[in-house]
DNA sequence: GTCAATGATTACGA
DNA sequence: TCGTAATCATTGAC
């Protein structure tokens, strides 16, 4: 109250203005120097009037003879409780003549529009400051973020895109119950997705109406104080801004929920399935087929895993298992190494038989292959001297130095 | 429910 | 970056 009674009587003075002069601060101070009669008479009413309590102020009803506020329209609806009786609030008559005498003051329109520019150049330039901020681009992030995710912007498919790529940062092949985890994902998300707007809305209908509320409160106070309606406009930023950061945290939250579902997804994806049979058979037949040197190349793995239709990734975790389990125990693994060389040494012969075959169809036995035949092919295929073979055609394999057991040579 | 098998992950070293 | 070794976590047979 002081700033303002210093203001009011550094106006001190003001008087004898002419209607054209009303709103122009210049010709206001031109007027400097006339009788100070009519100034000092307004500021005291004034005065008497903003000691008034907001309560009071929203209690109390307006003469309907009164002119509209000094900056606003003219509209009786935008002056909120404009248009209540003429004695409402229970407030004594004279203060209510008070009131009506001083917005009747032909001065009032000059002295709040200089008592107005005083305020913007002082208190709002100062708030002013920070009232261009840029877009927030952590709310960039996060609109960008719920769009892709399906949560906001239109519902097209309800984020199968999202699970789509999920599910193919998985890795893995869709399996069967692949459809299943798929439809759940886009019901939670479908869930979240409701919530978000649900409570978009709240917030958006809430900020209106309190958006109203003060607008209606600052025109109704803007008879009686230098509000200006540029003042009104920075207030409803200030209030946007205020719900902007509490929509921020419902987008926070938002995304983290999505992010959590993603994750339990993706994790659900992730779930240990065994390789089928046949994919199986593939990579172990590489495997006892290279035993001398069971790391398949890049070009080798790639192959490997078209054939299983599995990732270049599980076949490097396979080769890295069956090393390691082998290594660890030979014993174990030697009959499954025998099957393996025998089946690619038959493979091999049954090859090699067609070829000569069709050299020399003449060949008598052609149709009767031997063991022993069979495991001299499985030492040529695999690079074995045919003196590593047993008598039932078995290899005994020349296993890489990298793979002799460390202990317990007695598996052998 | 137990347990072996097995795919995936992690820490570490070359 | 790749391979090794240890370990975790899940599957599937019993």
């Amino acid at each position: 109250m002081d700033d303002q009674t210093r203001m009011l009587a550094g106006l001190a003075g003001l008087g004898g203005l002419s209607q054209g002069d009303v709103g122009d601060p210049d010709s206001v101070r031109k007027q400097l120097g006339q009788p100070q009669q009519d100034i000092g008479d307004i500021l005291q009413q004034i005065m008497a009037i903003t000691d008034e309590s907001l309560d009071e102020a929203q209690a109390r009803c307006w003469p309907e003879e009164s002119p509209a506020h000094w900056g606003g329209s003219d509209d009786p609806a935008e002056g909120g409780e404009a248009g209540g009786g003429t004695a409402g609030g229970g407030l004594p008559l004279n203060f209510q003549h008070r009131k009506h005498a001083l917005n009747c003051h032909r001065m009032k329109p000059a002295l709040f529009s200089v008592l107005c520019e005083i305020k913007e150049k002082t208190v709002l330039s100062i708030r002013g400051i920070q009232d261009e901020d840029p877009p927030d681009p952590q709310i960039m992030r996060l609109d960008n973020m719920l769009l892709a995710e399906g949560v906001s912007g239109p519902e097209k498919g309800g984020g199968s895109a999202a699970a789509a790529a999920a599910a193919a940062a998985a890795g893995g092949s869709p399996g069967a119950d692949g459809g299943v985890e798929h439809s759940d994902y886009r019901a939670k998300l479908a869930q979240i997705r409701q919530i978000y707007h649900s409570e978009l809305e709240k917030y958006e209908q809430a900020c209106s109406e309190f958006t109203n509320h003060v607008m209606n409160l600052l025109r109704e106070q803007s008879r009686t104080r230098p509000i200006s309606p540029k003042e009104i406009e920075r207030m409803v930023a200030i209030i946007h801004r205020k719900f902007s950061s509490i929509q921020m945290q419902l987008k926070q939250s938002t995304c983290e929920a999505v992010m959590i579902l993603r994750s339990r997804f993706l994790d659900a994806r992730r779930k240990r399935r065994n390789f089928n049979k046949q994919a199986t058979e593939v990579l172990n037949e590489y495997f006892y087929s290279h035993l001398s040197n069971p790391y398949p190349s890049e070009e080798a793995k790639e192959e490997l895993a078209k054939k299983c239709a599995i990732t270049v990734s599980q076949v490097s975790n396979w080769f890295g298992n069956k090393r390691i389990r082998y290594k660890k125990n030979i014993g174990k693994f030697q009959e499954e190494a025998n099957l393996y060389a025998v089946k690619t040494a038959v493979d091999a012969a049954s090859v090699s038989a067609q070829a000569s075959q069709a050299n020399s169809p003449a060949t008598p036995n052609s149709g009767s292959y031997s063991l022993s035949h069979a495991g001299d092919a499985a030492a040529a295929y695999l690079g074995l001297h045919p003196s590593n073979l047993n008598g039932d055609g078995e290899a005994v394999l020349n296993i890489a130095p990298s793979l002799q057991p460390q202990v317990g040579t007695e598996d052998l």
